[in-house]
DNA sequence: GGTATTTCTGAACGTCGTTCATAATAAAAT
DNA sequence: ATTTTATTATGAACGACGTTCAGAAATACC
């Protein structure tokens, strides 16, 4: 029988060899999803990289799925970095092209990783944490900011349905295009297939006045 | 030593009974996806429901790889259909609408199967087979159309651009509120979205007047 | 019937994620 | 120090998977 009289930890957040492991984990797996993808990860390639025994991944996570989340965790606050730094400064218009310009160079430039993004499914019965939640949600805070300042009338809820169909649909001309899938429109036509089709949607959306299309 | 004198058929297309087994097992594999998706699907549950041993799979096919194939071309041939019903008789204009509306409504009544459409991977060693990329160059030739319609001067490689930006654009829009990744664009506002998006673009990229908007 | 050829079969193989009894280590109590 | 208790580490073992292949069964032609 276990007791716990408060001398020893009860939960797994207390421990500095706990967390150690934990990140040799992630920077293993992180290692050969760059290398190999999503489907060339190995439990027992990882622990072997990390230094552990094969079941030592099993004690620092619930499973593989939890530990490739913190390593698409890593992902999305570098594809946060890229994007925010590309906008910075810039007035909202020329910020959403930034933004889709950079989510376009970050995808062609971490392909492994960008692929890992989109590819990992968590089974059916589990669902995406919370944690991990906030980190997409910060990716795509730029284009809701950038949208907020373009139609300040909208309300907050609209604005995130349109900062989530812009952002989708960036997503969608890059993705098929690096993966080659329909006609699979040539890497080397991206930028400006992609500069110019913002172009659309921007004069679309606001007019050329850059009028406020409140709805 | 194996002779060929000309009295037995050489190659696989002769045999009436493996492609019975054939059409048996992409129906069979076709009903696993169906309920429980790409990743449930499993080579003994299939040959089980076809009626065969586990290794008739791999005289029918060359491996489960190849078998997705074909499932994924049927249901291409249905998306087919479903864009050209959509759009028939329509202007150009409408007809882009017309089929980014079909496009999402067989995303959302065909969810399992339009998954496996673009969750499917083959090896980086091998290649998409040309048959298989016929079946979707069927779906995107109707976008191609209208945009010939819409913009007559412009060159034929250019409108394939076009048409593949067009139509990655609503695909992204569709999967990311599907799949209910970063934002999640909640289902219940999908077709308004994309209607008006389409709005943007159309309006965007070919002027109020309809003018021809070369290069 | 006899023989060449194709098709079918399912046991067996290698690999995978995951589990778990056991060992090793560390911390607290005595 | 020693014992007790709690934590962490280990890797053999398990079940499920895709795939293979030697042999059985079926088929086609003489």
């Amino acid at each position: 029988m276990l007791r716990n009289n408060g001398k020893y930890r009860i939960n797994e957040t207390m421990s500095a060899k706990r967390d150690a492991l934990r990140m040799k984990l992630i920077d293993a797996a992180e290692q050969q999803m760059k290398a190999n993808g999503l489907t060339g990860l190995r439990a027992r390639d990882i622990t072997k990289d990390a230094g552990c025994a094969l079941g030592g991944l099993y004690n620092a996570f619930g499973d593989l799925n939890e530990l490739v989340l913190h390593v698409n965790a890593r992902t999305l606050d570098r594809l946060n970095v890229a994007i925010a730094t590309a906008r910075k400064g810039l007035a909202p218009k020329e910020s959403l092209l930034a933004i889709a310009l950079a989510y376009t160079r970050f995808a062609q430039e971490n392909r492994a990783l960008w692929d890992a993004l989109y590819d990992h499914k968590i089974p059916d019965d589990a669902e995406i944490p919370a944690w991990f939640r906030s980190h997409q949600s910060n990716v795509i805070s730029h284009v809701i900011h950038d949208i907020a300042a373009l139609q300040p009338s909208l309300p907050e809820k609209t604005r995130l349905l349109r900062a989530s169909t812009y952002f989708s649909a960036i997503h969608g001309i890059v993705a098929i295009s690096l993966q080659g899938r329909f006609l699979g429109l040539p890497a080397d036509h991206l930028y400006e297939e992609i500069e110019r089709f913002v172009g659309y949607i921007l004069s679309g959306s606001l007019g050329a006045s850059g009028k406020d299309l409140a709805d």
